[in-house]
DNA sequence: TAATAAAGTTAGATAAGCCTAACTTTAAAT
DNA sequence: ATTTAAAGTTAGGCTTATCTAACTTTATTA
């Protein structure tokens, strides 16, 4: 089953699928101008794409109609979401990386086509379920552990929680998140909001810091 | 200096480039017909790439004239060689790979592009001299070690010699070479040789083995 | 419901890599 | 020194992935 070969392209339109619909709960459709948006490119584009990917099999999709991903599509998508997340996994705990400097690297060793390379990078690391930003590994059999999380700007006043994932991989960002001395598993007490620049007073490891709306939705706590 | 961004196609054309100049000694240029049965491509193909490179300062090249390459271009092919012998290394020594199975994964691996990657990966191997078929591997500074070696039918009757490298990289090579029990290191004696269909008989382990001429020229000795 | 806005599609271009077929230049043989 | 063969080049096409500009369909909202 698995000797469709994809290319590059192909196979960043299924993970952003797969992102978008099956990672995005109670969602399983999206639109031409969603998709574009989130791979970057122009709806045309994308227009072209749809009719090749529905030629494959990989997704279900009529003219104006909503994109879907058919079962095969799934678990290809599944698999260029599991090497991202397991390359990124090597790179931080073999290669000693930080974790904003995997993901661009990470977007390239996705698209290696090997079997038994990825299987055996599994074994290598251990069979890892989260990957370094906190974000669930799918597993051989494109099974992956749906959580259902909240961002840190949904917690209330006075509650503590704790960072299990950040939703932004960008290198900006997760630098940031250095900065605040913060990483997975850190504590986090919600000290105060400002109603007026929707800014959060946070309490992390006894000392305070203020950060944005922005900010606080793109770190998932539980 | 390294941040000419090459696309996989330019690459492959830079390292066949090495293969055929830098690695194959007293011979510093070549011409499109050679480069194209290298690259398995036709000479149109490689006519118009040809332009390409030599506008990109990456090789030598004037209509009708050999091609060679500039400083720049020897560098960046150096590079991908660099990779290519790494990751080879890498899979079999990391990931339990068996030497006639790293060639194509490595042919992908060797365009990932991150600096930092392949040093990591270099000291993470304890910087190996050479990778799994005995090929030595370029430095971080582009120099490698180019040894003369022979090759087994080289050998006369009766010597001994010891395999340090295959020329074959194909796994049905490498298969065949398992098959004989052969490996790195092994230690092999000419008993005769047939004139009339150039066979050679080998001692191997104190067990006698008859093999081609064309198989005995892909094996390196020392 | 009719007007407007948003979403989606099509047509026509472009660039990278590749091809075949025909042509030109250089090298080798007679 | 011609002739022939080999090597190299050009012209014109194809495919994939992208774009812009114009058009059509669906959704929203007055
Ligand atoms: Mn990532
Ligand atoms: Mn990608
Ligand atoms: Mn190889
Ligand atoms: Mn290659």
């Amino acid at each position: 089953m698995e000797d469709l070969h994809l290319s590059f392209t192909e196979e960043n339109y299924l993970k952003s699928l797969i992102h978008l619909t099956v990672l995005s709960l109670a969602k399983i459709e999206v639109g031409t101008n969603e998709l574009a948006v989130n791979l970057n490119v122009k709806p045309a584009t994308v227009n072209d794409m749809l009719k090749k990917l529905k030629e494959k099999k990989l997704i279900n999709y009529e003219r104006y109609g909503k994109i879907s991903l058919t079962e095969i599509g799934r678990l290809a998508g599944m698999e260029v979401l599991r090497k991202h997340r397991l390359w990124e996994t090597f790179l931080v705990e073999k290669l000693d990386f930080s974790w904003d400097e995997v993901h661009e690297v990470a977007e390239q060793l996705e698209h290696i086509h090997s079997r038994k390379l990825i299987d055996r990078l599994d074994s290598l690391l251990d069979f890892p379920k989260f990957d370094p930003h906190g974000d669930p590994i799918p597993n051989a059999k494109g099974e992956i552990e749906i959580l259902t999380r909240k961002t840190l700007n949904e917690i209330e006043i006075g509650e503590k929680c704790r960072l299990v994932a950040v939703k932004d991989n960008s290198s900006a960002f997760l630098q940031y998140v250095n900065k605040l001395g913060l990483t997975i598993g850190s504590e986090i007490e919600i000290a105060s909001k400002e109603i007026y620049d929707e800014l959060l007073h946070l309490i992390i490891d006894d000392q305070t810091f203020t950060v944005s709306k922005k900010f606080a939705e793109n770190l998932f706590v539980v």
